[in-house]
Order: structure tokens, then C-alpha cells, then sequence
DNA sequence: CCCCCCCC
């Protein structure tokens, strides 16, 4: 049983006076969350008592907030603090007020049995001694605005005054507004113009980060011209005067509720002693089994390993027309889940995932297709490939003692029945109901009955290159040559294309099938097919006859498709899949549920 | 005051 001697009285009091005390013992009255609109964010503060004197203004750095979330730090824990931060701040204008901030503790005895040991005195909220106000000279290079002056010249100032007045990021809000934080660039935009119907500018942004937390500042305009340059990455700056606001999530993974906007009378310092209690870079990492439920939009930082990689694939934007590069990886971590990520660009073309590296990305948006959730990188991510963090050693770790033999679960598995994006419809629906009008065409699913698989010109020869699958040109030489790759070559690869009549209860219609798609329905492959052809012109016929009648899951894309001048409705296979009659029945059972409704 | 970030 914890006795009195064992808290460091006392040492609340001398703390509270901006003393440095190593380690100090406390004990943790009670909890209470600071009211916050963003719930994902939550911050606490403590009643905190050293046995002597006690504190209502204790906070915690929220990446130790699952102590008080898990219940660990219930009421009366003993505990260890083992670093902590000071802040003075000044939010009535006349007098000042410390606030402590708890970044690392250890709980030493657990709450549960415990009382409230001894009988601690509330600490007078104001700290006794005269510190200096905003209009002392020793803080005054602060608020003036000048370049040359703000550098080096300041520094011995900079030392002197660091512990007494800098406020930790995680104290900053939208309420108080007198404030200088000592803060660490992570992260720097490029400079961006927009163009919209309030006008037009350009802005940059950059991360922000202290032993405390991190925060997204922003500078518009004219103030680009002047902050642009000054601010570097990694270097470590004195900021003040900043607009604070709140975050919208959606372009904003940073663990703050607020960010902030760079005002004319912001003022921006270098530090230029080593500064080396701020720390390089901050991660919030969600594990991959939670993306499933987080919402489509929102950025997150994800580590994992990379299980598989794609090779790089070049396409048209549909929007913009823009030739785009993406490859995507499937990332797995302790969860023994798995996501796709889909990186873009030199991002894309510059990834080696053939050793199965760690990657870290802070800011990945998560998507969404076909029912599963996936991540994407956008120009505000920041990628790393085997960061020398102990998350990173820990993952791998577990990796090659178990996670490249265990079971994955893969988050962006696309869902059969109900799939959000692919209905289940009736043949009949695809006319009645106009479909393939649009830019982007219809998808939609339904169970359908093979009635012809038409045999002629039911293969090709294509491009031998793997990832091509253009027809080649026979040069009656020996030779195929293939026009997309314009290069030569001594063989070619067989590709089926198929063309089937597929009926339901409701009608039939044709689809068109990819190579892949083809082989599924025939249980071939593309060049069994085509060298059985090479021998009897009727081998296709003959195998085709084999699968009429059977029944598949067709999820097809539509889309008005212009050949010859001639404009009419295309409706491609994207996938057939065998009959999941779980998955069907189901899908049958809540259609007729409706019907009934 | 931006905030587009692409495809199946």
C-alpha cells in the first residue's frame, strides 16, 4: 500500500515556479476531458496532488491520452512523472498563468484500492513571481516584424526566455490568443495558386510540431512573398501571432483540433540553439483493421509492410484527360489485415517494394471500391520507406517471425452481394431503365445463365510484352510486331476475347469479356485455347458447348461505345465469379424484403 | 481565403 512519504511533496509548488525537478511522484486525483467538438481528438487534464499541494491544470500530451481512455489512470494512481513542459500563459492580460503539461509518466501503483493520500492544498493559480509581460523589452524582437533583425542576433535572448514563456502547440486554441510557440518545420508545401469564384491567390502550408503536439499553419497571399523563404524544413522557428482554427478533417490528419493562418502581424524567429528537445516528426498511426471504418475522405498515417506490389500502370484520367501513373501495394501490419495503397506519379514509378519494406505515410486519404476501403497517397502525404523508428523495427520484426506466414485479412476485398457501388438488377432493367448514358457508365451485378459463348474470333494474338495486350500485326516473316510497344518480336501470346449471350428470368444480353475473365468462364487458359485452335479451327466450339447453361455472377460495366460512327450500347464482364449463394440468397432475401415493404 | 489529387 502506497504511504505519504512516497509522493514528492512539495515538489508541485516548484514545478508551478518553472523549476525542473527530475521525476517527480504524484498522485492522480481525478480526470476530466476538455471539452472539444472533435472527439477523435479529445485532450485531459488532471487533478494532480503531490501530497502537500495540488493542481486542477495538469494537462497531457494527447499521445498518452489512452492512459486516461483505457481506464489505466484511474482515480488516485501514483505516479511517475518522468518528462514534463511548463508553459506560461498570459489569457486574462494582467496576470500569468502556468499551465504543466505531462508528456511522458509512468503508473506506479494503479488507482483502485487507493485514497487520497494526505490532505494537499490547492496551488493559487497565479505564479507569485513577476514574470515579464508582453511589453518587456526581453520578448519585444517577438512582435516586431523584421527579417534581419529576428535572426541570429536574437539568440542569448531566445535561451534565456525559453522555458519561462513558450506555450506548448497543445495549449494553443482559437481563445487565447497571446501565445509564442518554439516549434519544429516537419513539413513544407509547395507554393499553390487557385482560382475560384471569390478569386484567386496562392498559398503554402506547413506542419508545425513540439515535444507537445503539432499543428498545420498556413500563409496566404502577399504574406507567401514574405514567409516563403524564411521558413525551412526541419529548422526550428519562435512563431506568434497566428489566426487559430478549427480543422476540417478532411484536409487535416495532423493531431490537433485547431490549425492556424498566418496574419500580417504574425512574427516568425529562428532558434538557433540546438533546440534539440523538439522533436523530428509526429505519427498518429491507425491500424489497418480500423480503416475499414473510418470515412471515406479523411487522412490518416498508416505503417505497414509491403506485401505485394503491382507493377506501374499508365492510364487517362477520365476527368481531365491527364495520362496518370499509379502502382498499387498491399500493405499488411500487426492486425493481420491487409490495404491496398495506391501510390501515384514518381511516387509510384520510384517504389521498390521487391524486399518487402516498411513504408510510412502520414496523410494517406482513404477510399473506397466496391465496398472495401483503401488508402491513396495526395500531394500533402509524406512517404517514408524504412524510417529508423521503432515502429518500423517492431513491424518488421513481427513480420518475419510471423506475419509473412500468418493469414491476412485483406480490408479492400471488393464485396459480392450488396456491393456498394455494383446493384443487383435484372437484365431487363439494363434497357428499361436507359443505362450506360453517362460519362462514366453504369455498373451493376446479376446472376445470369450462359446461353452462347460465341466461338468465332474468340481469341487473338497479342503482344508478347506481360503487361501489354495489344494485337500484333503477323509480318509474314516470321516476325509480330506490335504498334503500342513499336517493337518486334520472334513470338506473341494468345488472348481470349469473349463475347457471350447471357439470360435471366428477364431477358438476355451480350457482353463483351476480358482475356481474364474469359479463361475464368472457361476454365482455360488464353494460350491452351489458342494452340488447340492452331490444330482443329473447332476446338473453341467444342469448349464452349462445355459451359452453356452454366450460371455465373456477372458484374458488368455499360457504356455507349462509338464504332464506325455507329453509337450503340457496350456492356463489358468486368468480373465473373462463381455463384456465392450466401452472399446471393442474401442479396435475393432483403430485394424481396423490399418488394414486400 | 486552399481543400484538385485522378483508375477499376
Amino acid at each position: 500500500m502506497a504511504t505519504r512519504h512516497e509522493l514528492s511533496e512539495g515538489s508541485l509548488q516548484m514545478i508551478m515556479k518553472g523549476s525542473q525537478i527530475q521525476s517527480p511522484i504524484m498522485q492522480v486525483l481525478g480526470s476530466k476531458r476538455i471539452a472539444s467538438s472533435n472527439s477523435d481528438k479529445e485532450r485531459f487534464r488532471l487533478l494532480l496532488s503531490d501530497g502537500k499541494h495540488a493542481i486542477s491544470f495538469a494537462m497531457i500530451t494527447t499521445q498518452i491520452n489512452d492512459k486516461v481512455t483505457t481506464g489505466e489512470l484511474a482515480d488516485n494512481s501514483i505516479i511517475q512523472i518522468k518528462r514534463y513542459i511548463t508553459s506560461v500563459i498570459n489569457n486574462t492580460g494582467k496576470r500569468n498563468k502556468r499551465v504543466l503539461v505531462i508528456l511522458e509518466m509512468e503508473i506506479l501503483v494503479p488507482g483502485g484500492q487507493l485514497t487520497k493520500i494526505g490532505d494537499p492544498q490547492q496551488l493559487p493559480d497565479n505564479d507569485e513571481e513577476d514574470l515579464p509581460s508582453k511589453s518587456d523589452s526581453s520578448i519585444s524582437f517577438l512582435t516586431t516584424v523584421s527579417k534581419d533583425t529576428l535572426m541570429n542576433t536574437t539568440t542569448n535572448r531566445n535561451v534565456s526566455m525559453q522555458n519561462q514563456l513558450i506555450h506548448p502547440i497543445s495549449s494553443l486554441s482559437p481563445y487565447q490568443n497571446n501565445w509564442v510557440i518554439k516549434a519544429r518545420v516537419s513539413n513544407k508545401s509547395n507554393i499553390r495558386t487557385w482560382t475560384n469564384s471569390h478569386g484567386e491567390g496562392k498559398l503554402f502550408n506547413m506542419d508545425l510540431i513540439d515535444e507537445s503536439g503539432e499543428i498545420k499553419a498556413t500563409v496566404f497571399r502577399e504574406l507567401v512573398d514574405r514567409f516563403y523563404d524564411l521558413i525551412e524544413v526541419d529548422k526550428v522557428y519562435y512563431i506568434s501571432k497566428c489566426q487559430v482554427k478549427l480543422i476540417n478533417k478532411q484536409f487535416n490528419n495532423l493531431k490537433n483540433d485547431f490549425e492556424m493562418t498566418f496574419t500580417e502581424y504574425t512574427t516568425v524567429a529562428e532558434c538557433n540553439d540546438a533546440a534539440n528537445d523538439i522533436p523530428q516528426t509526429r505519427y498518429d498511426f491507425i491500424s489497418i483493421d480500423k480503416i475499414a471504418h473510418i470515412e471515406v475522405g479523411t487522412l490518416i498515417d498508416v505503417i505497414g509492410i509491403c506485401k505485394t506490389t503491382s507493377d506501374v500502370q499508365t492510364f487517362q484520367a477520365r476527368s481531365t484527360g491527364r495520362e496518370l501513373k499509379k502502382r498499387e501495394v498491399t500493405v499488411i501490419d500487426q492486425s493481420n489485415c491487409g490495404v491496398a495503397l495506391t501510390l501515384w506519379g514518381n511516387d509510384a514509378e520510384n517504389f521498390d517494394g521487391s524486399l518487402q519494406p516498411v513504408i510510412v505515410i502520414k496523410g494517406a486519404k482513404v477510399g473506397e471500391f466496391g465496398g472495401g476501403k483503401n488508402i491513396s497517397t495526395v500531394t500533402l502525404s509524406i512517404i517514408k520507406i524504412n524510417p529508423d523508428i521503432l515502429e518500423a523495427h517492431s513491424l518488421k520484426q513481427w513480420f518475419v517471425n510471423e506475419g509473412m506466414r500468418n493469414n491476412i485479412t485483406n480490408i479492400s476485398a471488393t464485396s459480392g452481394a450488396g456491393g456498394f457501388r455494383t446493384p443487383w438488377i435484372n437484365i431487363k432493367d439494363v434497357e428499361e431503365q436507359g443505362m450506360g448514358q453517362g460519362e462514366r457508365g453504369d455498373y451493376f451485378q446479376f446472376k445470369g445463365t450462359v446461353l452462347l459463348y460465341r466461338s468465332e474470333k474468340g481469341f487473338y494474338k497479342a503482344c508478347p510484352t506481360a503487361e501489354c495486350k495489344k494485337k500484333v500485326t503477323d509480318l509474314q516473316n516470321g516476325m509480330y510486331r506490335c504498334e503500342k510497344c513499336n517493337m518486334e518480336f520472334t513470338n506473341f501470346k494468345y488472348l481470349l476475347l469473349g463475347s457471350i449471350n447471357v439470360a435471366d428470368w428477364s431477358g438476355n444480353i451480350w457482353l463483351s469479356l476480358f482475356a481474364s475473365e474469359a479463361e475464368k468462364i472457361l476454365g482455360l487458359s488464353s494460350q491452351v485455347v489458342g494452340e488447340a485452335s492452331e490444330n482443329d479451327p473447332q476446338a473453341l466450339a467444342k469448349i464452349a458447348e462445355k459451359i452453356h447453361f452454366k450460371q455465373f455472377i456477372f458484374k458488368c460495366r455499360a457504356k455507349m461505345n462509338t464504332y464506325n460512327d455507329e453509337t450503340r450500347l457496350k456492356t463489358i464482364a468486368i468480373r465473373v465469379d462463381p455463384i456465392n449463394y450466401k452472399e446471393y440468397n442474401a442479396q435475393v432475401l432483403s430485394r424481396i424484403k423490399q418488394c414486400l415493404a
